[in-house]
DNA sequence: TTATAAATGCGAATTATTTGCAAATAATTT
DNA sequence: AAATTATTTGCAAATAATTCGCATTTATAA
């Protein structure tokens, strides 16, 4: 777990400056035990503005110090990036989640909910791989 | 490739009426080659009220005729769920999709670069399990 | 300190999705 | 074929999720 002033030091390196908002956000998620909404960050921390709670989101997204989730309610999440690798049973019902550490595969699903504490039966998996085109890449090298 | 009449059986083999409404959003789909976000049904089917179109859209997501797939868009997209197995390419630039078939898992994620014709490189891939929790297939018991 | 680019707050705008309800209709029964 | 009925639809309005423009503030570098 990182210590408080690391923060201020990781935002720096990262290109931004160190501002309470990002540091309070980031302290919501190392508080966090779960992948967490826009909402969730927005109402843990009313005194910031909920604008600035997205636009922080995105950004700290964009330099990988969040991972972007989806759990197909109708809202993103995100999670600390440097946590370690698991994946996310997601309760079709009730939107309940819960993680799931060593992963090997579809194989593997019936193993996962043998050893899973809340869920009976998973019904389905997605694997998106994120990246970058070709063109988008060809005109990244041009700026 | 389904005909024509087949759509209605399914339909009604499902549980619902085979209504022109749902023959229509299921032809979309079957012309589309790639997922297709709730706007872009609708825009295809500007006969089509919006409300209807989510409705459908998610009741054949509930009997497994489409499948949900999060592209980290704003929105849900779908793609029918009869596919061969596969995943997508979605440039984390200008959201471009490309179909994967194939595929193996992380290691495999450099392979599959090299055989893409529209992606330079693979960032982060996402994997989610979608199921039932035990608290809810208890209540479904119930009931 | 001061200069300045970056970040914030605020309000309003957009986009995405859902809801209630009356009218329409597909499938079933007569 | 008409009557019945539970589904489904369209419409309009509500709600949820996210973004935007702009004036003001602020973290950092000089």
């Amino acid at each position: 777990m990182r210590k408080k002033g690391d923060d201020k030091m990781m935002l720096r390196k990262s290109g931004y400056k160190a501002t309470p908002a990002r540091l309070a956000i980031l302290n919501v998620f190392k508080r966090a035990k779960k992948p967490l909404s826009a909402q969730e960050v927005i109402e843990t921390l009313h005194e910031t503005d909920q604008a600035t709670v997205y636009r922080t989101l995105k950004s700290l997204e964009e330099k990988g110090i969040l991972r972007h989730i989806d759990l197909r309610h109708n809202h993103a999440h995100y999670e600390l990036a440097d946590l370690a690798e698991h994946h996310h049973l997601v309760c079709l019902e009730c939107g309940k989640i819960e993680i799931v550490h060593h992963c090997g595969m579809e194989e593997t699903q019936n193993r996962i909910v043998r050893s899973s504490k809340h869920f009976a039966e998973i019904k389905q998996h997605a694997l998106e791989f994120y990246g970058v085109c070709k063109s988008c890449a060809a005109r990244q090298k041009k700026l």
